[in-house]
DNA sequence: GTAGCTGCAAACTCTTTGCAACTCT
DNA sequence: AGAGTTGCAAAGAGTTTGCAGCTAC
């Protein structure tokens, strides 16, 4: 058993045979995946899994904090794997999602919401770019 | 006619009761108002107005480039008539929407996509956080 | 054994669209 | 007059839920 697999063992889930595999998707994942990228990745495996069961399973990921879900300007969620805090990139021509982290912005978004008078709770920072061509 | 009539008008959009009575509701509205928020304020005006053509005119002035849509964590959007530049800061305790601009963000926000090989052509930042209290 | 989990289908919410009637310009 | 706009109702997307059967513990 894996650590993800503890983590919601001992959270009082049961490890069915849906959710292993759900978790063993979204680790493998490069991307953010959408709810309907997880569920056919999953049916390669499980081809009689139900989306309703992908949905419960990512909300229940994300109420433990396993996950983070994603809206990037669009209608339908997506989601990651919680590793370090990062922000996302779009690149607006391909859709494509680059993580990034950089100390000294982080460090103001805690400052700011301070001098506000509240405490940071979350937070999220989305760019949106087109490349820039190189001749 | 005022400034945002006159700027649809050009735009070649015929100014009609409702979309008057839309502009009049967004320039008014202290708050981020849901479609649902517009078409209620708007109903006050012009009890037979559909909520499509809510929807219909918001977009439009998306797509003018008058308003801005967001999605804070919700599953509905949320429009504001565009001014300057600002992020926003979200109470998580009452859901009130803070607005806020500061320089120092908006240089480096420019910087890292710029480091990355993008043009910055959009970004959102959202702070969630909660009231620090003041004993 | 039983509380929790599943797939299915129906329901729900937010948003978009086809259409005939109407209205700005 | 004519293209654009409207309200309505129906359709669409994404997501949630009730339920009867199934499964991990």
């Amino acid at each position: 058993m894996n650590d993800l697999e503890k983590h919601c063992s001992e959270a009082g889930l049961k490890m069915t045979g849906q959710r292993r595999l759900i978790l063993k998707v979204l680790s493998k994942a490069q991307d953010h995946p959408s709810v309907e990228d997880v569920y056919e990745r999953v049916k390669k495996s499980d081809s009689s899994i139900g989306i309703a069961t992908v949905y419960r399973t990512l909300g229940l990921l994300e109420e433990l904090g396993l996950v983070t879900r994603h809206e990037f300007q669009e209608k339908f969620a997506r989601y990651e794997i919680n590793t370090q805090h990062h922000d996302h990139l779009v690149d607006l021509e391909t859709g494509e999602v680059i993580e990034f982290c950089d100390d000294k912005l982080e460090k103001i978004k805690k400052k700011i919401a301070q001098e506000m008078g509240y405490e940071l709770i979350d937070h999220r920072l989305e760019l949106y770019g087109k490349k820039i061509k190189k001749k």
